[in-house]
DNA sequence: GCCATAGTGTCTACATTGTAGACTACTATT
DNA sequence: AATAGTAGTCTACAATGTAGACACTATGGC
């Protein structure tokens, strides 16, 4: 299993600690977005949540008791203690990757 | 497509600019096995190389003219233009996306 | 009431990347 | 010839990246 996560979970996971308490599907949708500076697609984004979950990465629940207004229940997801060690990990990874390695690379091709 | 390569290719990519002259498949495993601090398999290794020739980030070369000596021919891998271009906006894109994020992360789980 | 619209979450399918492990080749040594 | 050391190859499958169609709930206007 790879010990780095990949760049899409990396933002994905990323926008969770930006939205912090407003994180739900859409909402980290938008913001990965913005962090990856492109669209993003709604099914990549709910697919890797899921997968996230499954690694027991990020928690979920549904919209906490109030009533819903504004469609349907929206599910809001929050890093859990193992995901903030992968996000660092991958980070400090990536980082000695990196390390010794003037950058940016001239073209010496 | 990812624009942000994975850390298994920024690796392999690394170990060929570390390497420089001397990148071929074995010493490229052995470099790999530093960068990422791990053992990595051959296979793993040569399905990338692969790829990211197919992709045009790199080229390769049997060993130039001279004499094999030490068992079969030797690959040699070098970076191209390409190459050089989507190892450096990865990193940027890695960048970007880190960019604003207090580092290490505290665990507020 | 009915329809259009807005905001949300879900599902399926497929491409790409990550990885392991067994296997083939060639040389030198014993 | 048998063995060990260095190299590269192939197959198969798991994990991750991504698109696009679809379904649910509520609101506002006709």
């Amino acid at each position: 299993m790879a010990d780095i996560l990949g760049g899409f979970e990396q933002a994905v996971l990323l926008s969770l600690v930006k939205l912090d308490k407003e994180a739900y599907g859409r909402s980290i949708i938008r913001e990965a977005s913005i962090c990856l500076n492109r669209e993003v697609a709604a099914g990549a984004v709910y697919a890797t949540l899921d997968r996230l979950e499954a690694k027991g990465l990020i928690a979920s629940s549904l919209s906490p008791g109030t009533p819903i207004r504004d469609g349907r229940a929206r599910r809001y997801f929050r890093l859990t203690a193992a995901g903030v060690r992968a996000l660092n990990e991958s980070k400090t990874a990536l980082e000695n990757l990196w390390r010794n390695t003037r950058w940016p690379l001239k073209g010496n091709a």
